[in-house]
DNA sequence: CTCCCGATAT
DNA sequence: ATATCAGGAG
């Protein structure tokens, strides 16, 4: 397994070398704010309503007072408004109450703020502080299943799992290659095996 | 486990 | 028609 986590890192670094989250931002409340709206919503749509978003809203106390039907309506395309909207809002309230408006640069504060999980978390640590930690959305999920890195379904037991096999140093990095790779070629529906440069390392395509 | 939301790929 | 898309709350 050591062996085979070694060569699965350096096929990453090779084909992946300068990976960056596909979400545009400048500071960390705004890739918190993009991350919350990312969930079940491509990148792109995402990108296509910040630069008007992330203008209208420039701080957190903007969204902790502003109108919630207005806001539903400003961030609508993303999808579950309702909930987005209700999250953002209430995050923020308690952003501008506790932590001064700043975005706390700590995993544990943030998993309590409404609407922040350990995905999103994560997200803003690795990306925005620094700060290593796994990433286990929709796609890290299903690559590192399909690799054999994982058995589990769970999230939280896959990013256990993951912070085992990986070094700490390259937890960040190491998510956003696999969602890239995820995104662009082992696709949910149609993975692209032909063109994995992965694939003698995956347990799924030697079963096929 | 279900619900929230709507666009797009298959 | 149905699964899926950088999830999280109740």
């Amino acid at each position: 397994m050591k062996e085979k986590v070694k060569n699965i890192l350096k096929i990453l670094d090779e084909h992946y070398p300068n990976v960056r989250v596909a979400l545009n931002y400048t500071n960390p409340l705004e890739l918190l704010i993009a991350t919350i709206l990312s969930a079940q919503c491509t990148d792109e749509r995402v990108n296509q309503i910040t630069p008007y978003l992330f203008k209208k809203y420039p701080t957190a106390k903007d969204y902790a007072t502003a109108d919630l039907k207005t806001l539903e309506e400003d961030i609508k395309p993303t999808g579950f408004y309702k909930n987005k909207a209700k999250h953002i809002k209430e995050c923020c309230q308690v952003l501008v109450e506790k932590y001064h408006g700043q975005v706390p640069a700590n995993l544990e504060i943030l998993t309590k703020l409404p609407g922040i999980g350990r995905k999103t978390a994560n997200v803003v640590l690795g990306n925005a502080f620094d700060i290593p930690g796994i990433v286990v959305d929709t796609h890290v999920r299903r690559v590192a299943k399909r690799l054999g890195l994982t058995k589990h379904q769970d999230a939280l037991k896959i990013e256990k799992d993951l912070m085992q096999l990986i070094p700490k140093e390259k937890w960040t990095k190491f998510s956003l290659q696999l969602t890239w790779h995820g995104r662009r070629i082992c696709k949910a529906r149609k993975p692209q095996c032909n063109k994995c440069p992965l694939h003698k390392w995956c347990d799924e395509y030697q079963k096929v």
